[in-house]
DNA sequence: GGTGTCTGTAACTGCCACCT
DNA sequence: AGGTGGCAGTTACAGACACC
């Protein structure tokens, strides 16, 4: 019995291969061999005895990079579990013979997690459910050749969002005479578009790629390479510096050897990227955070049980509201107290330009927005809000920043709506897994239970890098989440000052009386002495505090975490840093390794790979160390 | 007061992927 | 094929501070 995965991204580097080949191996509990071209397949058994369709379907669409898919002979087992997990690939086809016997076939089908009646099984094609198409073919009076073709969920997913590219959903309704009638001709457009995406996956009829206003079928957007299928769900909601790539979360996950009912946790969760899948996978996750902001997206962008009911009928009453507002001068006095808290705030004299223009406007939709009674619906408009406010302060914009809200409004709301399409016809349950984020740091994670996490993801922030919220500043402060400004860099958050007595009401974190007497291994200790040597002794402070708050974090992790679990991080390789006038790669990622051995985990693998950045910027390389306890 | 040290902010590089 | 956006950073510079 053979399955082939079709990859379903140009994976040019052999990394991130290698990557994808861990994933399905570790799924299908078996060693997979790698496919460099899928036609060469097709000369040899099984391949040369299928039927022309299916041939097209298995040849179409394929990459031209380094490798198109992976090839494995499995015994039966409950594939359609994988179906429901991969991240990487298209398409998995699983061929077999079986005896001319139909109750032979109902049996191997069955056990691949296929109920079918008797007299379903005719020669030609079944469509059993939305993912799966079966071909029959009798090779002799004795035998059968069978072929069952899986969509893996996530592709379905990633191409729900797509439909919001049609000319149904894109166009202003024509014969909508208010909001409610605008949504509904919408969301039709949205059903419509899903289901042609389904017919047309299956019949495998190629849509060139092509550009411009030629776009009106769904298979113009998904059979076309360059889609971009890294937004499924409510990725991509928010911008937030040190954001996963969301093909990585899943893929991640899937690693870790959970089941479903099972919990996660991620104790630097930021966004939310890299638990936000978890739901569909019929998993709960926690996030730590400590920054609010942070927390506040994670809270919306992992939350797909969301009201989508209360959520459209807030909305359509907040649009309503909107059109019939009058601008009056009754908040001058508000305006010139938020104008002088953005200029002392952010110290940034062209996003302080750039946004007070807009600020009586985004006062009036805050007010809106905070009298709406549901927290949730409140949050998730909150948020949306909160990223209009980012882009307007990073770029000059003179257009209208009420309807630019509007339109990101609806399109995150029909996002939302696809997902829960999608989700009703592929007989996923958004309300099973359950997220939970909470603020705080992951040094101290006493609310949660020792040996009660079934695995853990994550990405920590990386030494000195990052100032976390950047370009967040303006609607931090808007927001009202000020406290998020004094510590929201890397750098400031683990600067020397913090480790004042005085300051230690406002940083528990050290003032635990553990962080004194922490031992660091040699790796850490030689990085911080050749920071010292250098005359940077501000960085060297830096890094020092980060290390051993990475310990205590490892502590914490190890005391959560069942036996034998694993731990992935996601962290970069090297770091180039200019040490006396010399460019030094550091290698970070071994550091944090011997850190994580410090406090009693394996190593039990490291994967390389260039796929964390979607733009991949200055670091190229990524190391995922797999701890165990 | 001179000198060295520390700290925060704005301005900036060059490359790469994506888009049309 | 050319334009564009964006980067898990660095450097220059100015001002604050520490110490003699």
């Amino acid at each position: 019995m053979f399955c082939l995965a079709k990859v379903k991204f140009d994976l040019r580097n052999p990394d991130e291969l290698y990557f994808a080949q861990r994933e399905i191996d570790s799924l299908l509990s078996t060693k997979t061999k790698f496919v460099k071209t899928i036609a060469t397949l097709v000369n040899k058994k099984p391949f040369n005895l299928l039927d022309e369709e299916v041939i097209h379907l298995i040849t179409r669409l394929v990459y031209m990079g380094e490798g198109q898919g992976f090839l494995a002979e499995i015994p039966l087992k409950e594939i359609v579990s994988i179906a429901k997990k991969v991240t990487f690939f298209r398409e998995i086809y699983v061929i077999f013979e079986v005896e001319n016997n139909p109750e032979l076939l109902k049996e191997s089908l069955g056990k691949m997690g296929i109920i079918l009646r008797s007299e379903q099984l005719k020669n030609g094609k079944i469509d059993p459910n939305p993912y799966t198409q079966i071909f029959l073919k009798n090779l002799s009076e004795k035998n059968k050749l069978v072929t069952v073709r899986f969509l893996p969920f996530q592709t379905l997913f990633e191409y729900a969002t797509e439909v919001k590219k049609l000319p149904a959903v894109v166009f202003r309704p024509q014969n909508s005479v208010n909001w409610i009638g605008y949504f509904k001709e919408k969301e039709a457009g949205v059903e419509k578009g899903i289901k042609e995406l389904l017919e047309h996956i299956k019949t495998g009829h190629y849509r060139s790629p092509h550009f411009g206003l030629g776009k009106n079928h769904i298979g113009d957007f998904v059979d076309w390479a360059s889609t971009d299928l890294r937004k499924p769900f409510l990725h991509y909601l928010h911008k937030y510096k040190g954001k996963g790539d969301p093909r990585i979360s899943r893929a991640l996950i899937n690693l870790l050897d959970v089941k479903e009912g099972d919990t996660i946790l991620d104790p630097f969760v930021g966004s939310g990227a890299f638990i936000a899948d978890a739901p569909t996978m019929g998993l709960n996750a926690i996030g730590i955070e400590v920054l609010e902001i942070g927390k506040m997206i994670a809270e919306v962008k992992c939350n797909l049980r969301i009201d989508i009911q209360g959520l459209r009928d807030s909305i359509i009453k907040l649009f309503e509201i909107i059109d019939g507002a009058l601008f009056k001068q009754d908040i001058k006095d508000e305006l010139i107290k938020i104008k002088e808290k953005i200029k002392k705030g952010t110290g940034n004299s062209k996003a302080y330009e750039n946004i007070t223009q807009h600020l009586a406007k985004i006062i009036f939709l805050k007010k809106e927005i905070d009298n709406i009674n549901n927290g949730e619906i409140k949050k998730f408009l909150l948020i949306l809000l909160s990223q209009k406010i980012v882009e307007y302060s990073e770029k000059s914009r003179r257009w209208d920043i009420i309807n630019s809200f509007k339109f990101y409004v609806e399109d995150r709301y029909l996002t939302l709506f696809a997902t829960k399409k999608m989700a009703e016809i592929l007989n996923v349950d958004l309300n099973r897994g359950k997220i939970t984020i909470i603020k705080g740091d992951s040094t101290n994670m006493s609310i949660i239970k020792g040996n009660s996490i079934d695995g853990m993801v994550t990405s920590p922030p990386y030494f000195d890098a990052l100032d976390y919220i950047g370009n967040n500043k303006v609607s931090i402060l808007i927001l009202g989440l000020d406290e998020d400004l004094s510590w929201g860099s890397t750098k400031a958050f683990y600067e020397g000052k913090h480790r004042d007595e005085t300051k230690y009401e406002t940083l528990p974190l050290f003032a635990s009386d553990k962080y004194f007497s922490i031992q660091l291994p040699p790796s850490s200790l030689n990085l911080i002495k050749l920071l010292q040597a250098s005359r940077r002794v501000y960085k060297s402070k830096v890094v020092e505090n980060y290390l051993k708050m990475m310990k205590l974090s490892f502590e914490e992790c190890y005391r959560v975490l069942r036996d034998n679990k694993f731990y992935l991080m996601v962290i970069s390789k090297y770091h180039k840093w200019i040490i006396n006038d010399r460019e030094r790669m550091i290698e970070t990622s071994a550091i944090l390794g011997d850190l994580g051995k410090s406090v009693g985990f394996k190593i039990a693998g490291i994967i390389e790979h260039g796929l964390s950045k979607a733009d991949k910027g200055k670091i190229g390389v990524e190391d995922i160390l797999i701890f165990q306890k």
